[in-house]
DNA sequence: CTGAGACTC
DNA sequence: GAGTCTCAG
């Protein structure tokens, strides 16, 4: 009977040794997803990333992303968009989920109830359905801006297929998108999510050792007018946001083609 | 494709 | 909050 105390004290050890060995295996397979998208993106894109403005840069397995903290969205989301990555499944929409990578706090989904706005993708889920899981990641709230619908669903709608028709046709481009992050924007919710005035892209492609890149810039509202009226330099967006894009290109190449805005190399 | 919102449980 | 359904451009 005096043994007792004994074996509940091991009993105890047992299930605690057990919790803590399933605690350290989650987040070892945390930190090996983390690690993976960095190896990743150092052996393979890295040329492809913009600066950071803010110092807070994420690598999803899929995408990576500038978090700007006091407008509670990215400043850039970054992709490669392979024609390999383009499919027709058809997956359900997940939750909106908090992106817990994001140290300083991503904003809440429930900025955007109600506020009018859509949760406006910025890694496009319609470019990221080859796996579930590659679907899932861009259903995060630091990969979603607020757009206003007929906005979102119309001209942006056009450029982001726009981009997939190129992807397609050039076996690939790299894709960097974000909103015009400036002061005195309108914000949404309790965390005052700001609203840009301006949403932009840049493609860039390198079929067959040929690099050629070109940027868009559009008003956040609706329009029918075609997308090539949209065309700005990179150059262009670059004294707008403050933002490298393509630092690791060669500088006479990323000079020559950042400063120019003409789109005679791509089809629309 | 891009999404919101109402309704039930 | 989750799941299902409807709706709009």
């Amino acid at each position: 009977m005096n043994r007792k105390p004994i074996f509940t004290i091991i009993a105890v050890l047992i299930v605690i040794g057990i919790y803590s060995y399933d605690f350290f295996i989650e987040q070892k397979a945390k930190s090996d997803l983390i690690k993976d998208g960095q190896t990743v993106k150092a052996l393979t894109n890295t040329f492809f990333l913009p600066t950071s403005t803010t110092g807070q840069v994420i690598h999803h397995q899929n995408y990576s992303l500038s978090y700007n903290e006091p407008y509670e969205q990215a400043e850039w989301v970054a992709y490669e968009l392979k024609a390999s990555h383009l499919s027709s499944t058809n997956r359900k929409r997940p939750y909106f989920e908090i992106d817990e990578a994001i140290k300083t706090g991503a904003a809440h989904w429930k900025n955007y109830k109600k506020s009018g706005y859509d949760k406006g993708h910025l890694c496009p889920a319609g470019d990221r359905r080859f796996t579930k899981a590659a679907h899932d990641e861009t259903f995060l709230t630091s990969n979603i801006s607020p757009q206003e619908h007929q906005f979102n669903a119309g001209v942006w709608n056009r450029l982001e297929q726009k981009v997939r028709y190129w992807a397609k046709k050039n076996d690939g481009v790299f894709v960097v998108t974000g909103g015009i992050l400036n002061e005195d924007l309108k914000t949404i919710g309790e965390e005052e999510v700001a609203v840009p005035n301006q949403f932009y892209k840049v493609i860039l492609d390198h079929t067959n050792g040929k690099t050629k890149m070109i940027a868009f810039l559009m008003n956040h509202e609706n329009s029918n007018l075609p997308l090539y009226k949209f065309v700005v330099s990179v150059d262009t967006l670059e004294a707008l946001t403050g933002i490298d894009f393509f630092p690791e290109l060669e500088d006479r190449i990323e000079n020559q083609l950042e400063a120019s805005a003409s789109y005679k190399s791509w089809s629309f």
